[in-house]
DNA sequence: TCAAAAGTGTTGTGTGTACACCCATGT
DNA sequence: ACATGGGTGTACACACAACACTTTTGA
């Protein structure tokens, strides 16, 4: 690693990936906290460097796999930062993705005070290392414009969901309530998902059907996306 | 510059940037001609590296101000592109751009034939180098998306314009017909236009009335970009 | 007086939004 | 029987789309 940076011409070329996920009715991201300076001790959005012969995808969901070890997951470019002083040691310029992943496929699910990577609320946010913050705001204000016209939303749910858990990861990600009667009028007359036959019990209360995700020539976590308008 | 680039396990960064027009009653790109191999004699999107010092949009704007001598310019960015083999002669990691600028504000206007730079019609595109077709794919279904919920389509207008003017503009970027009526009705009442006291007289017809942008806390050519509903 | 573009309203259709009660189940 | 969330329909306001004629000017 180079830390004079101005006898090597070329900047150095990052991916930093937001992922978010749904957990206990609340949007989290996942944040690792740095071991070295800079920002030793501080909390980062999960990336690396890019290796030389590797796509910028790859490189993210490399990262991903690293941190979460799951593959095949929604991810999206975001936006490339290169404010020349991002990173106090060299020139680094950083192309972020984000990614959602429903909370089922966690293979592990870093949860501990004593972890170094953990799931944040958003709405709890402990501060970040270099230029993190607006990362993950950009992010956020992608995730909740394209929620709303895309079926992205269906990569944070399980395989068979309710329509209430369905509007709850709606809600979670606006943070703002939906009426119940006109989503699920929006969501079924979109025909992209079905009724199966099973039925969630849960609780001393009517059971709710289980929905799935139509495939219609998409599968899920294909890296698809389809326009829908909720 | 490095013909090898496994040696510096930095890529090199560029920035294109996809700068539109409109000449004619026709949405234009520029493109140059390259001098050098690879893909000599090809037409390519201006670009350039990104300096050490240099954040990217000032890079961009650069770029820009190079080939068009044109400042003050509304650009955003539109994605990076990075697949490794994209550059033949080492891994090129490009930020790419685009451009909107008003023909009245061109200095220069590079459009003979035996001009290295030049205007092209969006319909009539020459074989691109490298992946340029692609990016000016995506940096054209950018603007058709954006010209319909915001104002940037204002960025292409002369100071005073007509609302025929205004309406064409929309109709050679969309690539179709927009109804007149229904238009204007649009446009007048967002409230983002002011009609002045001037007209203009144009052959031998009822002149047109001349419309400029409202200020609204914002300026022209001031890369912000206000929401609105064509 | 004619050619050419400017300018102007109404109506139907569809979409978004607000809103309240009965149903099915477990305890 | 009751507590709990599941599930359902209607009415109103607003946005969008389709559509044709009159006005003003220069030649």
């Amino acid at each position: 690693m180079h830390h004079n940076g101005h006898e090597d011409s070329n900047p150095s070329v990052t991916v930093d990936i937001v992922i978010f996920t749904i957990q206990k009715s609340s949007l989290k991201v996942l944040l690792v906290k740095r071991k070295y300076p800079p920002y030793e001790g501080s909390w980062a959005i999960p990336g690396g460097f890019v290796r030389y012969e590797e796509p910028l995808e790859d490189a993210a969901l490399r990262e991903l796999y690293e941190e979460t070890g799951v593959r095949d997951v929604f991810i999206e470019q975001l936006y490339t930062f290169g404010a020349p002083n991002r990173d106090p040691r060299k020139r680094v310029i950083t192309v972020a993705y984000y990614a959602l992943i429903s909370s089922e496929n966690l293979v592990f699910r870093p949860d501990s005070e004593v972890s170094d990577v953990r799931w944040f609320s958003i709405y709890d946010l402990p501060r970040l290392a270099f230029d993190h913050d607006k990362i993950l705001d950009i992010a956020l204000k992608r995730l909740r414009n394209k929620i709303m016209y895309t079926n992205i939303a269906f990569q944070l749910m399980p395989e068979l969901f309710t329509l209430t858990e369905l509007q709850n990861a709606y809600e979670v990600i606006l943070g703002r309530k939906l009426d119940k009667r006109n989503f699920r009028k929006k969501i079924l007359s979109s025909r992209i998902i079905e009724k199966t036959s099973e039925r969630k019990v849960e609780g001393r209360h009517r059971p709710a059907h289980l929905f799935r995700f139509l495939p219609s020539g998409m599968e899920k976590n294909n890296n698809k996306e389809e326009l829908i308008n909720i």
